[in-house]
DNA sequence: TTAGATTCTTGACCTTAGTCAACGCTTTAT
DNA sequence: ATAAAGCGTTGACTAAGGTCAAGAATCTAA
């Protein structure tokens, strides 16, 4: 199997020509990682970047008392810790495996030749962590305007791309809670509100949406709006 | 006054050569905003971005109330909006200054010109753009793990470099909340509450840090720690 | 100085959502 | 098949912190 391919499709490499691609793999390391293995430690120190071929990875942190809270969910074609190569060098965050995942390891000292002479590759980079940002930003708006429900509600909106009548949840109802910024059970019992009022259906990890009009009007809301 | 030297002391252009500041100067515009005067709003095409020569400038997000939420403020030296000629081109906040501010503006396309060809320019801009991402994730792990007392106390202590024992706030006390995510009347209150016990002693804008140790020990505890 | 406008403080109240605990359901392993 | 573990649901309780409203203090301008 060529991931040189598999490369091309996501957008940290979108637009690289293939003696780019060819230098990156050049690099690189492919890595099979199981379910719960740990990648990384917050506070480690960073000696390169990963990229998702294959499966998911969660990355998280950890409260003094061993609670978790998720930061993102990694899919196929992202990236993560690649900011923590340039930030103060450590990683700054758990990650590890919600599956068995194929993952390409770019090291970092090979990375940053790389990027020195290499405009593209640069650009690429900086476009995802502006990216990235820009989510970050959105859930700090979240945290701060938005309860549960409307944070829930903006989720199955992005998942069903507005226009989905019925998505699958890709991850554990308290994964999801802990990446919402909550816990399973405010997280149960507001799936189960949203359901008694008509706005969707759950069954296991699908939900219907039906009736997109007021769950975007949710998603939307603010703190007593 | 010559604004190279004062570009070389601010950390996005740390590093440069004489030659690539100059190419910098020579696609900048310096421009004075007083007061109030807002530079972009939430959504809008984004042309540009800023560094602040002198001044402060907030970055804030409004709910749709119009309740406001601070996400940075940025002190001389300091570059804002970066991320938004990236990630979609529109800005993704509001920013007008705190007083009046002497600003710097590079506009994207002379700017992108710059990178694409001078990997210096691009590994500061990505440098930058981790750091700001690593403080996102502090934002967000701050407000779902810890309390206001908590997050208070942290900001303190970083004002106070762990060692002043008096600081003045830059900005104002609801400023001060909005950024910390909270309200005026709860910043009062645990202002207050921190006096009573003797951790700090507050007089206007004055701060006088009396145990450093508590102080400490309550910016690293947890909601019910 | 005085008036007006902000900003800050305080009290009373109330809502959201987190905690703890118990139990049901599902999955995996032996 | 049955135990064991993990995930999900539900109920009762609690507390952190936001809202509203009123008053005090501070700042600004004429």
């Amino acid at each position: 199997m060529n991931y040189s391919q598999i490369l091309k499709t996501c957008p940290f490499f979108a637009g690289l020509s293939d003696v780019d691609i060819e230098a990156l793999m050049g690099i690189a390391r492919v890595r099979d990682s199981s379910r719960g293995e740990l990648l990384f430690s917050d506070g480690e120190k960073a000696v390169g970047f990963f990229v998702v071929l294959d499966g998911k990875v969660k990355v998280y942190k950890l409260s003094p008392e061993g609670k978790e809270r998720i930061l993102h969910i990694i899919h196929p074609g992202g990236t993560f810790a690649e900011a923590a190569i340039f930030a103060d060098g450590l990683y700054p965050a758990y990650a590890e495996p919600l599956q068995s995942s194929k993952l390409l390891f770019l090291p970092k000292e090979g990375f940053l030749n790389l990027l020195m002479d290499n405009g593209r590759i640069s650009i690429n980079m900086i476009a995802g962590l502006s990216k990235f940002l820009r989510q970050f930003a959105n859930q700090i708006e979240d945290l701060t305007f938005k309860d549960v429900p409307s944070r829930l509600a903006r989720y199955l909106m992005t998942l069903s791309e507005g226009v989905k009548a019925s998505v699958d949840l890709p991850i554990s109802k308290s994964q999801l809670a802990s990446n919402l910024g909550t816990v399973g059970e405010t997280l149960s019992r507001t799936l189960r509100k949203l359901s008694e009022d008509d706005l969707i259906s759950v069954s296991g990890k699908t939900v219907k949406i039906l009736d997109f009009e007021r769950l975007e009007e949710l998603s939307e809301k603010c703190k007593e709006g």
